[in-house]
Formats: structure tokens, C-alpha cells, sequence
RNA sequence: GCCCCCGUGGCGGAACGGCAGACGCUACGGACUUAAAAUCCGUUGAGCUUUAUCGCUCGUGUGGGUUCGAUUCCCACCGGGGGCACCA
């Protein structure tokens, strides 16, 4: 056996508690040592416990850690917890205990779990996002957000107080979008581009559609609009929490439903949030993700008006008087305005306020018995019935603006509501989806743009979908698609029918949840249900102890039960606590900030301390946040940037997502009925698999995402136990490179045992047969002394690189180096340890300590390499023949071109390759290799 | 369908224009042991040749290309993973 890790790893992590040692300091007493902040995304404390997923991410930042101390830094790196949530609040519900219960009971269980693989937290700054202390400030945020609005002339969110002020002098328009524009110059309204109309002037307005328009324009508000339901978690979800139109959480299924809820204005900042991407180094694919997800799209709005109908369908139409044609028209949006002229008709979504109003009455029946059943479709089924267009025709026309062609109106539920205008044009000849409906429907198709290469050719049997040069098209024929866009877009802009609009997927952000565990809002509403801002020194809003906080299934959710709390009277008025609560995003959107300064009772975070800590310098956590967390977070962090309260538009500078450890490889065969075998069953032959005993049956072997329900679950509380929190963290990085998703198998942990004892034994001895390990002055031998200073180098690069697999191989093998050393140099022996301390820090304190030293070894200087030392005097050279390895030569570190060439072809294995030929060509890279071409 | 990433020994992986397979696991051999386990030392891509050494051939999913030289760069295909998905 080895040392005793339970009893040496026990001892450290005492160690470190009683002595405070990983204790960040605040800038004041920092002395001007530079700072970094290593963050963790914090866990959600759930029942089942601590998952090997978590060391990964969480070792990783643990060694960059404890690697910037040993260089000197200031590092900020801290733990705490997401503890809001519906798992808490389903399993409080199901079990009948509070949340508060589960939650303080999990969190004691996670932290235990966490110290006891060694990470070296300031458990000094723990957050957690349920305590009232902490919520006061999340609720706080909001209350910024609710006294903000965006302007849309400087890009950024400015106090509402403000808005209110100029609104009052009159001083502002109204543009396209609902922009409101103050104090408008020409710069700025060609900025927002398009026509600006004057709304009335403010004191024409009446009080309450003052209110109702300022609270409009604020980042936070209300808004009654068709939103995700989900009846089984009885509550309403983001569109970043429903996938496939099921719930990210459970996978039940969503349905839409107009309610009443609160939305944040993250839209405001797309633009900001897709380019401010480009300042941080993050992984491309993220990135990626982002944008997709913003879904930025340039194109035009366009408008069709619509056709007066015949005066025949008129006569028949009792109806007819109730509606205007003259002053319809259905907008669009389109990314080709270049193919308008080949719009040969039109559609809306079912939901279009239009649809009403536009159809004849001979269609109106048929146009509703398709609106129920589009309405009573949920998004799941509007989504797998995708492949099938259906759609009802208006019995109108609309004029196409660029031709004045009459074309028929469509309703189809293809057409989503809630992208661009709700309206399309078709262009069937170059649109996948158009060309399907019209095939369909035996609607006109028209080719209005060519292929310029050979990417495809003009047909009436597929659309061509590519960019190419304009054709049937009179006022932009020849142009090609870039600037065809620009003619049709000038032309429609100067007719007043159509502009240059950039579109959106992003939707605001739904922000409101019927549950009982998460922040209350800090809202209370009036009789007339318009919400109110309570004032920051009412804060925190605690949640009402309850006995029943199950969800209601109601738009009220559960805290509306709590009638005492419910009711609040000021100032002789009776108002309503908002019942709803924020989702449990809102403690993770700014937790990262309540690290730096976690008991300010003034501020959410000191000012100064904030600047010295931001931005976090590696954020390290789970790619399932791409577009969750990590887009809500930059949002939130951008608005208290633009307000003032933050210094750096972005918190997070660098982020890494570790690859998810997936389960032990299992093995089963391929036939009819498939069964398990083990690894011993099975051979490998060509690139496949077979049965030992019967080599017909083909296995195969799969790993799959560790689940209860599989049984593949690694706990670390028994790899701890079996192996040790050093050979645990070491094997986690050894598996592979950190993103990388990679297979657990924990037959390879030995490989580490057998490490890290084979290091106490050189370094100390060995216990058993009680060998007591030389350790002396002496020099280091010539070999092992430039290992050593390689290593130094390398092992600096690859922490930094975060390629802690290669770091750890270059460990070992200066480890191995040593085992046939009968004394073990001091210098080798502390610089080793040093260098160990990142990634198996319990036995690396240890060695240390034997070695003779006091003090932790945690702020200890990392060893430094000498560069003169890292090179060798003489250098072995491949040699090769026409690109094939023929021989090695040796020759001198500092020989020339010449006397390595004359070397090369005087080789012995050399020779034979060469005798007789003609050398075409002598090539030398230097200090990498010989090549010798000969004909 | 579109976008992104990845295919290297029995396994995890290294190298990412210049000696393919570092390092670890497994397996095999040896030492220790009465024995086994553990531990330590050695061998371990496939094949040919050889008593052995030496030596040679093949080899990074498949097929092409660029290059003196390709696992690495380019093109096409096959396979795996992830994201988006009626987004106009």
C-alpha cells in the first residue's frame, strides 16, 4: 500500500480552514499584487448530491487557481449556490417539507462534498441565492431595470425618471418600431432609420395612458401576451426553457396561452450582445450559439395594400360597410426584397389581427374552423406536422407595391406570429417552404433570379434558393442580389411603402414564474393592476411562510393564497403584492458580482472592489447554459453597466465549457436480441467489434450520459473514499482534454494511485518496508536537470493552456526519471513538489512539510526555468530519404547548414538510399530534420 | 434540411506541416512471496525477415489534391457527436 491519504488529506483540509489560506484579499490590502478572478458556474444544490461532473470544472479551476497564487496573484475564487428552483420546490411539494429544509440541507451536503476534494475556495464569500440578504439585492437589480428604459439613439438604458422629464417638455417622437426618440436631431433619426411620426403631444395624453405608455418603455414590464404554459410544472416558461415545445425541466408538455407576465427588454440589446461577442474569448461554437439564437436578420419591411374587393363580392358582402380597404395593408418582412417582383401571393399567420378584417364572407367560415384548428395545435404539433403545408385562402387580394399585381392572401400556420410581422410574401421560385405551398395550392411560380455559376439552374421544378443576378424584374434586372436588395429598398423607402429592417428570433424575456420558491417581485399593484415600484429600502421582500405553496394552475401562482401578506396599504390606498416570482435565472445573473463583496448591507457590491475584480478572468462551466445563463447574465451585466453601477460591459472574459463525462463504456452485441458482454467477450477485427466465442455476432460499444435510471452514476464520495481526492482531481484532468467529452473508467484511476505514491516513496519513502527516502544537496545530473527545467516550462504553459492531460504526463515522466535515482537531489525534490501542489495539493502540502518546511506551500513562488538550461549540446536529427525516416544523425547544437548536410549524406542507413542516384534537392529545417531529395 | 465539432493501437489519449502512438490503463513476461493480491522492473500498432540484433513494408475513417515532406492544409465521400430547425 501506499501513504495514507484519508489521514493526510483530512489534515490539509483543516489546515486550510483554520488558517484561512485561501482567503482573497480585498484590494486595499492587496499591496498591488495583480488580480484574478477564477470562477465556477455555481451548482444547483440538488438532493441527489455532488456528480463527478462537478469536479471537472471545479479541479479545473482549482489548479488555474492554485496555480496563479504560486505566481504571485490575488485570486478571487469562489463556491456558492443556485438554490432557487423547481426541483427543491417539486420535491418540498411531493414530500411535504419546505424548501427552505431541502435547500439548507443540500447546500450543508454539497459543501462537505466540495471540501472534501480540496478546492481551494474563499468559503469566506459563499453565496447563496436564497438567503434574504442576497435576494434583497437580486430584487434591487429588478427594481434598476423597472426604473429603466433603453434609448435607442445611444445604445444604452437610462434612468425612466429621465424619460418621464422630456416626455413632459414634449421633446421627443415616436419611431417605427415604438422607439421613443427624445430631443431628436437629424443624426439620430437617421439612425433609426425610416419615416418618424409625432404621437400626440404628451399633455394631450390621458393619465392613464401616460402610465400605460411609460410603463412601456420600461425594461421590466408587464405585457398580456400569448406565452409558454406548461400545466404539469404550472407555470409559465422562458423560450430558452422549452425545447421541441417541451419543458427544458421534466419534458412536459407547453402550450401557448395569452397571460398576463413579466418581461424583461433584453431585445433592446441584441445588436449590443451579438457584436460585444467579439471582445471575448470564448469558444467559437458558443459564440455561435449566441448569435444563432439572437437570430439577427437584415431585410425590409414591405407593404401590401390590400385589393378593394370586386363590386360583385362587395354586392353580396352585407358586411362590407364595416370594413375600409383603403386603409389596410398587411406589412412583411423579407430578407430578399430583390425577389418582390416574383411575389405571386401572400400569407398570415392564423393569429394576424388582419385576418378578421380582410376575409370575405363567403371564406370566413372556412378561415375559422382552420384559426380553432391552428389554435388548438400545441407548438409540438405545429412542429411535427411541419413537413405538410396547410392554409385556407382569405378570399383576398393584396397589391404587390412593386408591380401593383393583385395576389391572393393566404392564413397558414407556417407563419409564426411571433417573427418579423406575423406576414409573409411568397416567393415561390426561390423558397423551399414558398415552392412547397404553391405546388400545393397550384399557385403562379416566377423566376426572378438567376444563378450566376454553376450552382444551380432556373427551373419550375426546385427553387433556387442561392443569390444570382435579378431576371423578369424591370427596375433591377441584371443587378445582382446585393445590390438589387439596395435598388428595391431605395425604391420602396421613396414610395413611402417599405424600408431597411433589421429582425430579430430573440423575444423578450418572460421573467415571471407561478411557484412559491424563487424571489418575489418588488412590485405591489393598484386597483386597476398597474404595478408599482416599492421603494429600495422596503427590500428585501421576503416569501410568506406558507404550509401550502403548491402551484395554484392559475396566472396568480401559489403566493396568492397568502392573503395576509398580500394585502399592503399605503398611504390610504389598498394595493396587491405581485404574486408571481422571478425564475430562478435571476440569483444567477449577478451572483459573479456578490462574490467580490458578499455582506455589503449598502450596495450590492463596492464600487471600488468591484473595479479591481472585474471582469471574472476564467469562467468555467457546462455548455448547457450557451443560451441561458450566459445570455441572461451579459444582458443584466450590460444594463447595470449602462446605469452606472458596473465598470466593464462584459462580466465574463474567458470561458471554457468542459466536455460531460459520460459513463463506462458498455458493450452489447448487434442481433435480434441484444445482450450485454463485457470487455473480455470481445475482439476487435478491422474496425469493428466481435464475439470471442462466436466472431459472426458484431458488438458494439457505446457510452452514454450518466443517469439514475441507467445506473452509470459515478458518486465521488466512494472514489474518495477508495482512491483519494489527489488520484480523483488528477485522474478527472488526465481523462482527456478538459472540453472534450470523454468516457469515466475507473479501472484507469491506478494509473494516478500508483503516481502519486511512487512520489511519496522518492520523496519521503516507504512506509512499509520502512525505506526512508535520500534527499541531499547535491547537484542535479546533467539529463535530469534539463528534464526538470523542460518540465517547468511546459507544465507553466499547459496549466495556462488549461491542458492539464499533458501537464500531468510531463509530472509523471520527471517522476519516473527520479525513481532510479538513488539520492534524490533537494532542489528536484521541491521544485517537483511545487509543481504538483496545483493538482494533488493534500499530498503535495505533505511532501512539503516533510521536506522540512512550515509554511503552507500554497503561496510559495512557482519554480522558474533557466532558459540556457532547456537546450541540449549536441542534437539527433532524423534524416529522410524522398520524405520516408532513414537514419538519425548526432551532430553539435550550434553546427552549420553545410557540416549537417555533409553529416546527413555520409549516414550509414543513409547511404544505400542515395548510392547511384542524383540528390535532386538538400533540404534542412533547422534543428527539426534532414530531407534528402534524390531522383 | 442548415451550421459547428470530431474520426489516431485492445482502451483513454499525445503530436496538429518535419522521428506517429508521449503519458496512463489493459495484456504479457520477470522480481518479491510458501502462494495469491498488492508492489516494483521490462515488453506491448500490424506484418515480413532474423537464433537474436540489424533491417524492411504497411499504418492516423475512405478516395483524391497541395508539398521535398500531410495525422496536421484543401476538395469529395462515409461514420459519430452537438446546435438550430416552417425564422420568411
Amino acid at each position: 500500500m501506499g501513504y495514507n491519504f484519508t489521514a493526510i488529506e483530512k489534515k490539509w483540509q483543516k489546515h486550510w480552514l483554520d488558517n484561512r489560506t485561501f482567503r482573497a484579499l480585498d484590494p486595499k490590502d492587496a499591496s498591488g499584487m495583480p488580480k484574478a478572478y477564477v470562477l465556477d458556474m455555481f451548482p444547483y444544490p440538488s438532493g441527489e448530491g455532488l456528480h463527478v461532473g462537478h469536479p471537472e470544472g471545479m479541479t479545473a479551476t482549482d489548479i488555474f487557481s492554485r496555480y496563479l497564487r504560486a505566481k504571485g496573484y490575488n485570486v478571487l475564487h469562489p463556491m456558492g449556490w443556485d438554490a432557487f428552483g423547481l426541483p427543491a420546490e417539486q420535491y418540498a411539494v411531493r414530500t411535504n417539507t419546505h424548501p427552505r429544509d431541502t435547500t439548507v440541507k443540500n447546500i450543508n451536503n454539497f459543501r462537505r462534498q466540495i471540501q472534501s476534494l480540496g478546492m481551494s475556495y474563499d468559503w469566506e464569500r459563499e453565496v447563496d441565492t436564497t438567503d434574504p440578504k442576497y435576494v434583497r439585492w437580486t430584487q434591487w437589480i429588478f427594481l434598476q431595470l423597472f426604473n429603466s428604459y433603453f434609448d435607442p439613439i445611444d445604445k444604452v438604458a437610462k434612468p425612466i425618471a429621465h424619460l418621464i422629464n422630456e416626455l413632459q417638455n414634449g421633446n421627443f417622437v415616436v419611431a417605427p418600431d415604438g422607439d421613443v426618440v427624445l430631443n431628436p436631431t437629424q443624426e439620430g433619426m437617421e439612425a433609426i432609420t425610416g419615416e418618424v411620426r409625432v404621437e400626440r403631444l404628451w399633455h394631450e395624453l390621458l393619465p392613464d395612458e401616460q402610465q400605460d405608455f411609460i410603463h412601456g418603455q420600461r425594461l421590466a414590464y408587464t405585457d398580456e401576451a400569448p406565452v409558454n404554459w406548461c400545466p404539469q410544472l404550472g407555470t409559465v416558461l422562458a423560450n430558452e426553457e422549452v425545447i421541441d415545445g417541451k419543458s427544458e425541466v421534466g419534458g412536459f408538455p407547453v402550450e401557448r396561452r395569452p397571460m398576463r407576465q413579466w418581461m424583461l427588454r433584453i431585445t433592446a440589446y441584441a445588436d449590443r450582445l451579438i457584436e460585444d461577442l467579439n471582445t471575448l474569448a470564448w469558444p467559437d461554437s458558443l459564440k455561435e450559439m449566441q448569435r444563432n439564437w439572437i437570430g439577427r436578420s437584415v431585410g425590409a419591411r414591405v407593404e401590401f395594400a390590400i385589393a378593394a374587393p370586386d363590386a360583385a363580392v362587395q354586392a353580396n358582402d352585407r358586411d362590407s360597410s364595416d370594413t375600409d380597404f383603403d386603409d389596410l395593408s398587411i406589412e412583411v418582412f423579407t430578407t430578399r426584397p430583390d425577389t418582390l417582383y416574383g411575389a405571386t401571393y401572400m400569407v398570415l399567420a392564423p393569429e394576424h389581427e388582419l385576418v378578421d378584417r380582410i376575409t370575405s364572407p363567403t371564406r370566413r367560415e372556412t378561415i375559422e374552423a382552420y384559426r380553432t384548428m391552428a389554435a388548438g395545435k400545441s407548438d409540438r404539433d405545429r412542429m411535427t406536422d411541419a413537413k405538410e403545408k396547410t392554409g385556407v385562402f382569405t378570399g383576398t387580394f393584396a397589391i404587390n407595391p412593386i408591380n401593383d399585381e393583385k395576389i391572393p392572401v393566404y392564413v397558414a400556420d407556417y407563419v409564426l406570429m411571433g417573427y418579423g410581422t406575423g406576414a409573409i410574401m411568397e416567393v415561390p421560385a426561390h423558397d423551399e417552404r414558398d415552392f412547397a405551398f404553391a405546388k400545393k395550392f397550384g399557385l403562379p411560380i416566377k423566376l426572378v433570379v438567376a444563378p450566376t455559376k454553376d450552382d444551380g439552374s432556373l427551373s419550375l421544378d426546385k427553387p433556387f434558393t442561392n443569390e444570382g443576378v435579378a431576371v423578369n424584374s424591370p427596375i433591377i434586372d441584371g443587378q445582382p442580389t446585393t445590390e438589387a436588395k439596395a435598388t428595391i429598398i431605395a425604391a420602396l423607402e421613396r414610395d413611402g411603402v417599405g424600408r431597411r429592417t433589421v429582425n430579430y428570433k430573440l423575444r423578450d424575456w418572460l421573467f415571471s414564474r407561478q411557484r412559491y420558491w424563487g424571489e418575489p417581485f418588488p412590485i405591489l399593484l393598484d386597483a386597476a393592476g398597474r404595478p408599482h415600484a416599492l421603494d429600495e429600502k422596503d427590500l428585501p421582500i421576503t416569501l410568506p411562510p406558507m404550509d401550502d405553496f403548491k402551484p395554484t394552475g392559475t396566472p396568480e401562482g401559489p403566493l396568492s393564497k397568502a392573503k395576509d401578506w398580500l394585502r399592503v396599504e399605503r398611504d390610504g390606498q389598498v394595493f396587491s403584492r405581485e404574486t408571481n416570482t422571478m425564475p430562478q435565472w435571476a440569483g444567477s445573473c449577478w451572483y459573479y458580482l456578490r462574490y467580490i463583496d458578499p455582506s455589503n448591507v449598502d450596495r450590492f457590491v463596492d464600487a471600488d472592489k468591484e473595479k479591481y475584480w472585474m471582469p471574472v478572468d476564467l469562467y468555467v462551466g457546462g455548455v448547457e447554459h450557451a443560451v441561458l445563463h450566459l445570455l441572461y447574465a451579459r444582458f443584466w451585466h450590460k444594463v447595470l453597466f449602462d446605469l452606472g453601477h458596473v465598470s466593464t460591459p462584459e462580466p465574463f472574459q474567458r470561458l471554457v465549457n468542459q466536455g460531460l463525462i459520460l459513463g463506462e463504456m458498455e458493450y452489447h452485441t448487434v442481433e435480434e436480441l441484444p445482450r450485454k458482454v463485457t470487455e473480455d467477450d470481445i475482439e476487435k477485427k478491422g474496425d469493428a467489434y466481435f464475439l470471442k466465442t462466436d466472431p459472426t455476432i458484431k458488438v458494439k460499444a457505446e457510452s452514454f450520459k450518466m443517469s439514475k435510471s441507467r445506473g452509470n452514476v459515478v458518486n465521488p464520495d466512494s472514489i474518495v473514499v477508495d482512491y483519494g481526492a489527489d488520484a480523483f482531481r488528477l485522474y478527472e484532468m488526465y481523462m482527456g482534454p478538459l472540453e472534450a467529452q470523454k468516457p469515466w473508467n475507473t479501472r484507469d484511476i491506478i494509473g494516478m494511485t500508483r503516481f502519486l505514491n511512487g512520489v511519496y516513496r522518492n520523496l519521503v519513502g516507504d512506509e512499509e518496508s520502512g525505506k526512508v527516502a535520500k534527499i541531499d544537496a547535491i547537484a542535479i545530473p546533467e539529463t535530469l536537470d534539463r528534464q526538470m527545467h523542460r518540465t517547468i516550462k511546459k507544465v507553466a504553459e499547459d496549466i495556462e493552456g488549461l491542458r492539464f492531460n499533458t501537464a500531468i504526463a510531463e509530472l509523471i515522466k520527471l517522476n519516473n526519471e527520479m525513481n532510479r535515482l538513488e539520492t534524490i537531489p533537494r532542489e528536484l525534490a521541491e521544485n517537483l513538489t511545487l509543481m504538483l501542489a496545483p493538482f494533488a495539493p493534500h499530498l503535495a502540502e505533505e511532501l512539503w512539510a516533510q521536506l522540512g518546511h512550515h509554511k503552507s506551500i500554497t503561496h510559495r513562488p512557482w519554480p522558474t526555468f533557466d532558459a540556457g538550461k532547456l537546450a541540449e549540446s549536441t542534437l539527433e536529427l532524423p534524416v529522410q530519404v524522398n520524405g520516408k525516416l532513414r537514419d538519425k544523425i548526432t551532430v553539435p547544437a550550434d553546427a552549420d547548414e553545410a557540416t549537417i548536410l555533409a553529416t546527413a549524406l555520409a549516414a550509414e542507413k543513409v547511404k544505400p538510399w542515395i548510392e547511384g542516384k542524383e540528390i535532386k534537392k538538400q533540404l534542412y529545417v533547422p534543428r527539426k530534420m534532414v530531407n534528402l531529395v534524390v531522383g
